[in-house]
DNA sequence: AAATCTCCATACACTGGTGTATTGTTGTTC
DNA sequence: GAACAACAATACACCAGTGTATGGAGATTT
């Protein structure tokens, strides 16, 4: 009755019809992203997937550059509004740091797409100059935000900042090594371990 | 005079007309690898960057996925062949250590086209079969190698395997993370240092 | 109920790529 | 020097994908 303007989508929930909207198509490109990179990102096999025409998709997109400029540009925003609930709230600098390590690691690896769309991406810069920028703001905005973490062992900045960079390369080598084996989440479980060791032994007073 | 049958390449030394061989395609296959990932390499592009149509490729190759295969195990057989030189000299294990992590990052670093390939096949082994067992044999070959040398810095067996994991994710990473910026030879050289102590404080006597 | 807006379908022109079949050209060998 | 073999050019048929122009159906507004 009232103006309850809905986006005149179906109400979402129903699966009968329901319009597609930006979004949609930005979630069903992260699969894709996911499944086969940025360079099998095709409007074509989009639309078969969304069950639509390309149609649809040039009403939304205005060619296939703005989509990925725009995927770039929600992959950006998600991964540094996230980063807010990364800050670990347990006390101590032992239980944080292995908070911080079972987030990066254990974590990251449970969520299979997320990583794998973080890989396409991190490979996609590695030719393509926007993607190139999204990526190294997310990197420094998480190296940034350890290192909150890590001067809590050390007083000297540039052990600080080395300490943290350090963790965090080997997170993401562990992420484009430890693909997908089996024995995956126990060594993962025990290079937690290690590394929150070799951490812990960097502490100011030896 | 005598039966000197070179494959007729006109000595190679010519680039009048010089005749293309396989390796030549492997090649060139390997700089279009490295600017554009596996997905950018295509037939018709290189034969123009070769200078010559696609006949000559599909009488060097049978088709498309012949070179892939090709690449893939050339690329193999040379990073594996390539460890023997990977043996480090020097007696004391902190000399090792650091000539090896020299080796892993620093030497890595410089040589960027080998780098652009290895994260590429590592890039394209997550969607080709092939290409993942590649990666795997590559690793494993890798990371039992450095074995031998964190055997002299543990006992345990287990410790042993996961400091050389850890080792190697983190130069992985470092390779991932840190590409073509300036301040990379410095932030390298540091990363070096701090695996190096971190390695070194792992040692049984502690 | 007519106009309008939103979203999608259809049809078209175009590009760039693969693979194959056939023919040329140039060394090698007999 | 004729036959052969190695390598490359040409021409062909055939996709898969982009982008655009235009039409159409359903809901919304007036």
């Amino acid at each position: 009755m009232t103006d309850t303007r809905q986006p005149r989508r179906t109400s979402r929930k129903t699966p009968e019809k329901a319009q597609l909207t930006r979004d949609d198509w930005l979630d069903a490109a992260a699969g894709e992203v996911a499944a086969g990179g940025f360079s099998h990102l095709r409007v074509l096999t989009l639309s078969k997937k969304l069950g639509v025409t390309r149609g649809s998709f040039y009403w939304h997109f205005k060619d296939h550059e703005d989509l990925v400029v725009s995927f770039l540009d929600r992959w950006r925003d998600r991964r540094l509004h996230e980063l807010q609930y990364w800050k670990p709230k347990g006390g101590d600098v032992e239980t944080e740091l292995k908070q911080i390590l079972e987030l990066l690691l254990t974590d990251a690896s449970r969520n299979i797409r997320r990583l794998q769309v973080e890989l396409a991406v991190r490979d996609f810069a590695r030719r393509n100059d926007y993607a190139a920028d999204v990526v190294t703001e997310v990197d420094e905005a998480r190296i940034n935000q350890n290192c909150e973490l890590y001067e809590r062992l050390s007083s000297d900045p540039q052990r600080i900042r080395d300490l943290s960079l350090l963790m965090y390369v080997a997170t993401i080598g562990s992420q484009v090594v430890l693909t997908g084996k089996k024995g995956d989440a126990e060594t993962i479980r025990r290079v937690e371990d290690l590394m929150a060791r070799l951490a812990l032994g960097q502490r100011d007073d030896d």
